[in-house]
DNA sequence: AGTCTGTATCTTGCATGCAATATTAAATAT
DNA sequence: ATATTTAATATTGCATGCAAGATACAGACT
């Protein structure tokens, strides 16, 4: 009766949308790394009861972008070099499974459709427009998962890659980085059109290498320095010692 | 001062205590896929109010055992023959992963461990004990994964390996697939105890693409004579269509 | 001064209550 | 008999309230 309905005003629970709210305001980083997730503060600024704002923290908990501390709430997760590589090396896991499928299973349209953000990533690029250079650079690389036609893959990649997000925004490249990151988008390109799968997850690795590299960098930097704040013993799962964002 | 603080009483938070207790209820089988959850009803059974148990299935739903139905509470998740195979694949790439670093990064004590299990494992073997082979066979696996000392990588397969549990238990093998594995287990131990990861990541594939088979064979099976139920149209993420357990 | 202890305040964790929505059953119409 | 409406019942979604635990602070003590 209504499989096609696209009227429905869509109700969404209020949990979904205030863990959507949530997640920008960490993920543009509103919310730094280390900060308390204050509820009383959080439920008024949203103007909701504590009731959904609490099943939205365990949400963004269970997507690792915030930590629960029994009975004193939760706090935004902060990166670590050695969790950051960790991701990276998921990553790029997954989208050497997703190279493989997408070379197989893209249909043109997919990607006349990579074309097109790429076209539009490029003139980011020569705007020198960082901002929109990003967000469409996560959207050509979510979309190639994506076309691997593989529910699980995408969603798992989606997740780590909104993790990393905030760390690779906060890692500045230079302009020769940006423009080698550029070129090497071309290829990505040139592989996938030609469903010429050996090339591109070889374009892929590389590709996820160097941008490791940039932030590596920009992590070791950070870390000079480290002894900011409070140097509360902590043999916790998320180590203060390394922690850098 | 408490960096070995074993005295510690856990006072867990009531939510993830109720988060454990559903997931097993759901991986063991007595909550079917399908079934409702009823909120009244699982809370008196727990003896808990409503609002602990809401933030649970709030986790398990994003750990993908319930699916959340807007205004109707939530769902156990039905595994459908698409959605077991793109699990399967995932799992396949990141056991590719863990299999290389666990070669590099095993210690000789995570190595004896491994053996430890193993042989445990075959003595269940030898004695037919289904369920207790199952169990060491999910530690041996998750072991190996650990060995790989990513913490993220972990925590994506022991999510993926729950998840697929429920099908591989439900789907029972026969006697001369079970030799077959235990066979397969063998050559595993030996991959890595010789760090051969080239044979150990060609072992563990091609003993995942055989678990897939058994998996395949039976949700086929149980697929003709869909007309089970309700045939509700549902043009859903999860359409019925292809849902067997 | 620095540490310890007790008190006041704030915050979280959970239970309960109420309104909105969905489900079931009954009643009516076709 | 089947389909459609209407009423009753049950269930969910959210807000609020209260008690237990955490934090902050002041004063006592070494």
């Amino acid at each position: 009766m209504d499989s096609l309905n696209n009227d429905a005003i869509d109700r969404r629970p209020l949990h979904s949308e205030v863990a959507e709210r949530l997640r920008s305001l960490i993920v543009e980083g509103e919310l730094a790394p280390g900060d308390r997730l204050n509820e009383r503060v959080l439920a008024e600024r949203f103007n909701i009861s504590r009731t959904p704002l609490r099943e939205a923290i365990k949400i963004l908990a269970l997507e690792g972008l915030v930590r629960l501390l029994p009975n004193r709430g939760a706090e935004v997760t902060r990166l670590t070099r050695s969790n950051v590589e960790d991701m990276f090396q998921v990553v790029g896991a997954l989208e050497a499974l997703a190279g493989e499928l997408a070379c197989k299973r893209a249909s043109d349209d997919d990607i006349a459709e990579i074309r097109r953000l790429h076209n539009e990533m490029l003139a980011r690029f020569e705007a020198s427009d960082r901002a929109a250079y990003f967000t469409l650079n996560q959207r050509i690389h979510a979309k190639i998962v994506d076309c691997a036609g593989n529910a699980e893959l995408s969603a798992i990649y989606r997740n780590l890659a909104q993790r990393l997000h905030r760390a690779r925004y906060m890692a500045n490249f230079s302009k020769s980085r940006w423009s080698h990151a550029m070129e090497e988008h071309e290829e990505i390109l040139d592989a996938i059109a030609n469903r010429d799968s050996a090339r591109l997850n070889s374009i892929l690795k590389s590709h996820l290498q160097n941008k490791f590299d940039v932030i590596k960098n920009w992590l070791d930097k950070s870390a000079t320095g480290p002894s900011s704040e409070d140097s509360v013993d902590a043999d916790d799962s998320q180590d203060r010692k390394t922690a850098f964002i």
